[in-house]
DNA sequence: TAGATTGTTAATCGATTAACAATC
DNA sequence: TAGATTGTTAATCGATTAACAATC
């Protein structure tokens, strides 16, 4: 979240305090929006001095339950899957990858960036002891949905799906889409049509 | 973009025609949205049938500039760089990936997933030849800004920026951020806060 | 002609911004 | 008290949806 990161930003500088028109300043958002944000959250502002970085960002890491470690499982271990895997940017923000699953023979046992490949079959079982809620999907669109039905029996809660195809709603679960192609064809579109805008 | 994946699967199936509502079927956009989505492209729907899908593609690839080659170059020959630099959905989608650039002595000259490692002070000169106009950044946050600034004398018109890390407006270039560990995060926000939406 | 469906205008809804009383 | 800044309400803006004349 933005917010946390301009928090942690601004604790590495030594700042106690940080007013929305300095968020705003960081992160271009503005700062009427930054406090319609915040305060949405609960009342953690002291007026006329503005948010205690402290305060703020043990406050919004609770509420984002990212004051834990929270589990991961990647189901794809190609190219990307074993990316994610090994991404320190998820380590670093207190995701742990617990275990890689695949249905490809010749990876399962296998490790990717020090984690085990799974046989996916194994998921619902598996992920009982590992108690990962979140769910990486990078495998071919073709798989994809079955995947998401096997997490959800896997106790699964929320799923970033890099497949490029809507799952169709799995029971229970959130999902989150991640089109890399759809990134790249939306610059593309820039590049004929000329516009100052950014684009997003 | 939604739509061209619609209309190309559509093709497959064999059907010539799509209505917005067949549309609305498909993507979960609403078929007045869909409408007004594609007639802000031209008016190339037929009324008392819908869009030929033939025509719609040609047009829409066309105007997206997805009708020819896509020249991109990835800065950051890491887990992720890599991954992106072997990733088939590009290839499928009419990106090629044209070199990969990185300051690690020890990756330069190297190859992975068979394109070039090049010393990313090279990246203004080489991509004269090369032509890209797309780049992507998969180096740490640190780097990214200098990155940017390369790119942009290179002649890269648009970035796809995978680095956590706002970029300060590199001129004349169109930025999109991919935050990976965000999109985890918001995740993470929907586990603590059980509701029913979808994520995206 | 009757039925279907577009493109577009008008109505609705939601999100952003401006403004300001409350208060540190 | 005077200055700064929040939290929130009211005003504005933009995006989505509904509705329908045009027309295939």
């Amino acid at each position: 979240m933005i917010y946390l990161r301009t928090l942690r930003a601004a604790k590495r500088e030594g700042l106690e305090t940080l007013s929305s028109a300095d968020i705003e300043r960081r992160t271009g958002i503005s700062s009427a929006q930054v406090r319609k944000d915040i305060s949405h959250f609960g009342e953690f502002g002291k007026r006329g001095i503005g948010y205690s970085v402290d305060h703020a960002l043990e406050r919004l890491s609770k509420i984002m339950g990212l004051d834990r470690e929270q589990r991961v499982v990647i189901v794809g271990a190609g190219n990307l899957g074993s990316a994610l895997a090994g991404y320190m940017g998820f380590r670093n923000s207190g995701f742990r990858v617990m275990a890689v699953y695949d249905n490809d023979p010749t990876k399962i046992g296998r490790k990717v960036r020090g984690v085990e490949v799974v046989n996916i079959r194994r998921l619902p079982q598996t992920n009982r002891k590992l108690g990962a809620r979140i769910g990486i999907i990078a495998t071919p669109a073709a798989a994809a949905q079955g995947v998401a039905e096997i997490m959800a029996r896997g106790g699964i809660k929320t799923i970033l799906n890099f497949a490029p195809t809507r799952l169709r709603d799995v029971n229970d679960t959130v999902v989150r889409n991640v089109d890399l192609t759809q990134e790249l064809e939306i610059l593309c579109y820039f590049l004929s049509h000329e516009r100052k805008a950014k684009a997003n």
